[in-house]
DNA sequence: TTAATGGAGTGAAACGTTTCATTTTACCCT
DNA sequence: AGGGTAAAATGAAACGTTTCACTCCATTAA
């Protein structure tokens, strides 16, 4: 491997000098630093990293937290936060569990955190901006000079949501929750709550974690009922998807028994049979924005703005009765 | 930052034993290590990972190269890798870019690399396989003693699927060609007209670059000609889904009318009405095995196996004949 | 008693940069 | 010609580790 060293005594300069000329700091003469230029291409150099990071305490690189890779969910965020970094002279690492990114955080392997992974807790992430570390959390409503929330706007998504069924006719209303230690979760149950109560609607509330199987099984209990729902409200597509297939098993058709709403808009909303309704937002802008102002603040120091993605409902099959708008 | 300084005044000890204490080397008395250990929890001390890498001369972190973070295919490979750097001290880094990724190999940030981008040139991963660095190649045919190459057994699934076809009495097959840089593609292309040259079968070939809508495209070229293929063989899903989906705008039905075969066995193939018959493999595992064999040769110097991913052919209703086995 | 042995611990150099403080060089102005 | 000044270049320290080579001391063997 060539060094600076060797860089420096090919242009006969000192090393001094070569640092100088190759980052552009310094007074160094044209000339000069042209030779010095010209030696590292000859001897193609490449600055070692870690020598440099060690000296200037900074890394140039950002760390990405997720719970997985799999999910078209975190793919969009993933390459609108890459596009953006593309621009930069940061790398991008990726980190999808938990385990390993307590000991990236820890050893300060990168200058700021994006994070989507709701099984790292808050503790350490406070502990962390305490030592004016920044993070832009996904998933979680953390406040603080150097965490930055970037969350959904649940609450439009679903009120929208709301006025689509209920204007419909539709008043028999039923909510599958998702995860309960979901921020999102509680945020779009609560919004669905409140909109009830502003109709003087009687709801029920069905848990759930997110998965498929899970609104299956939430479809079973509810289709046990006297009264079955006409609309049903689920915290997520996944498991609106689970709920179409119990109601299909039952001989029960979307939208003409029941209508099924479902939120994320993952690519497979689309396609099922019946399109399924959803609330959905650009995921690739939020991942954009994550970065954008990670990165604003790490080279500008600009404090964060909180801010919310804004969501939209997607009207599909799966809720317009015939006739509807 | 608490240093290893701070740990070794608090321990009463030189740095030197407190390095040898911390990393377990070198002859520290068990009284000695304890008390150096101790100190360094109240500290709350975390090793500089540069510095150590400085030092060292290993990153104890693998890089991998993919040209985007989008589809489905990437995530399990991901998955795949990332399922078994868990049990390994060894980081990742994921750069879903050719442009970064060059910067990274070059200043060594990693130990090794699993590449899966054909944007990303022979040359350079030979030049750094020449420096001893080991890569592991998803994408392409390259052998060296430091390049793996752990291709899919392309020919495999492709003979499955034609016999498939043939023995349906289906003898006029037409393929649509994937990007002409692909390995893949060539391999596929290749192993099609072998087995059509076998059974004395005249073929077309229609070119193709991946997209679904190039699948569109290759479809309205094929159905403009006299004679109608009755099976089609597309090289890869999305392609196939395109080809269905401008049959279906000609009234033309699969398998009826012409039997549509893809390849990968994306996640929506499976959805699609018909469901797309295909062919697939274990990109988990295959994923799993890069990074096994990758991690072995850093850790054991265990030579690379070059080995092939098993691939099996799919039947799904987009070419089963009614009647058909 | 002395020499050899080896366990426990230490000082200092090294990894490859950056950057502060300083010196050298070149130029300009009276 | 000489002092002043700015530009150009340099030496050396520092970043936080690891590790080589060495010392010190107690124990053992002869």
């Amino acid at each position: 491997m060539t060094t600076i060293r060797d860089v420096a005594k090919r242009a006969g300069v000192s090393v001094t000098a070569a640092s100088y000329a190759l980052n552009d700091t310094g007074t160094i003469a044209e000339a000069t630093r042209k030779r010095v230029l010209d030696a590292a291409v000859e001897l193609n150099y490449h600055p070692n990293a870690f020598a440099r990071n060690l000296k200037k305490r900074k890394t140039h690189t950002i760390g990405v937290f997720i719970s997985r890779f799999g999910g078209a969910f975190y793919e969009e965020i993933l390459e609108g936060i890459h596009s953006v970094i593309l621009d930069t002279d940061y790398e991008l690492l990726v980190c999808p569990e938990s385990r390993s990114a307590r000991r990236i955080l820890l050893h300060r392997q990168v200058d700021g955190a994006i994070v989507f992974d709701s099984k790292i807790p808050d503790e350490p992430l406070l502990n962390l901006a305490s030592y004016h570390f920044p993070i832009v959390v996904l998933d979680r409503a953390l406040q603080n000079d150097f965490i930055l929330p970037l969350l959904l706007d649940n609450a439009q998504g679903v009120r929208e949501a709301f006025a689509h069924l209920y204007q419909q006719g539709l008043q028999r209303m039923a909510f599958v929750a998702g995860a309960e230690d979901s921020f999102d979760n509680a945020e779009r149950r609560d919004a669905f709550l409140t909109e009830a109560q502003q109709h003087s609607l009687f709801v029920t509330v069905v848990p759930g974690n997110f998965t498929e199987i899970s609104g299956y099984e939430a479809a079973n209990l509810i289709l046990q009922s006297d009264i079955l729902p006409n609309a049903v409200f689920c915290a997520n597509d996944q498991m609106a998807i689970g709920f179409l297939r119990a109601m299909r098993q039952h001989g029960l058709r979307a939208p003409a028994d029941i209508a099924v709403v479902g939120f994320d808009d993952i690519p497979l909303a689309r396609y099922m049979d019946p399109p399924v309704s959803t609330i959905g937002t650009s995921r690739f802008e939020w991942g954009a924005s994550a970065a954008r102002q990670l990165i604003d603040f790490l080279d500008n120091e600009i404090p964060f703005q909180p801010q919310r993605i804004p969501t939209r409902f997607l009207p599909r099959a799966s809720s317009m009765l015939s006739g509807a708008p």
